[in-house]
DNA sequence: ATGGGTGCAAAAGTTTTGCATTCCC
DNA sequence: GGGAATGCAAAACTTTTGCACCCAT
């Protein structure tokens, strides 16, 4: 994800507004470490923006996801996550406790050939490692 | 996933009985060449099943994924998918229309070194390309 | 006969939507 | 001023759960 001012930019050119409560999300989701969920990013802008309303939240994420600036997740927990980091690094998740951890991309990541990819335009391509954390192996 | 009689073998060992729709659910999952959805499963087996109930299906799913027989894709549509071929072959899926494509797996798989682990036990690794059809390219 | 399975309906949880109001440009 | 964004509540969806009845073993 780009700084807030250059989405900001992005934004603006495509005739959408900027909003305090979007750009409060923005600077939520670059300084998150970790990968959050809808509901702990509006929390997060509830401290201090006590108002703002999940709607928004969803409204401004999906935005971000089609502008190509925000990877949603989905870990099989029934929710998304949502991934600043939008490089093609690989997650590491834990089927006990769902932690996610990236992992850097390897120099030869997947690819597929072109006998094989039926003439998909290919957008990306996402590696998920699952198994137990050290806490949840038993 | 093995054989329907297999499955059925695994069942009966661990104290689980055998009911029709089971074997129903487990037919339908066999010869389907898709990712079919819970309901689409549902669906399949009301045409000769009227009164089988989706609670029904997903407690059979739920208990073949965690047989490890059948695999859960999360392909973002906010609902699961169900993979009978556990092979561990990568996913290519349409951001347009959804359709999913099996390919087979590399000779090389991704891996990740054990310093990068974090002494997680790797379970298994889900590779997903995602792109655009041709018939959802513009 | 007994414990697991089924079907139904309700519940739970996430995400979307409709609409009146607000406010950025 | 005009159109987009917001907040609220309701709706839409998928999946889970509680419970009475049924049926494999």
């Amino acid at each position: 994800m780009r700084p807030v001012e250059e989405i900001c930019d992005v934004l603006r050119e495509s005739g959408m507004k900027i909003t305090p409560q979007r750009r409060m999300i923005f600077e939520i989701l670059q300084h998150s470490d970790g990968h959050p969920t809808a509901e702990e990013i509006h929390d997060t802008a509830r401290e201090t923006m006590p108002d703002m309303s999940l709607a928004t939240v969803y409204h401004t994420l999906n935005d971000l996801v089609r502008m190509g600036e925000l990877v949603e997740l989905d870990l099989g927990e029934g929710k998304s996550r949502y991934d600043p980091t939008t490089d093609g690094h690989y997650h590491l998740v834990c089927l006990g406790c769902r932690q996610v951890v990236d992992i850097p991309r390897r120099a030869n990541p997947p690819q597929i050939l072109p006998v094989e990819s039926r003439g998909y335009e290919i957008e990306r391509c996402d590696v998920m490692f699952y198994g137990y954390c050290p806490d949840c192996q038993e």
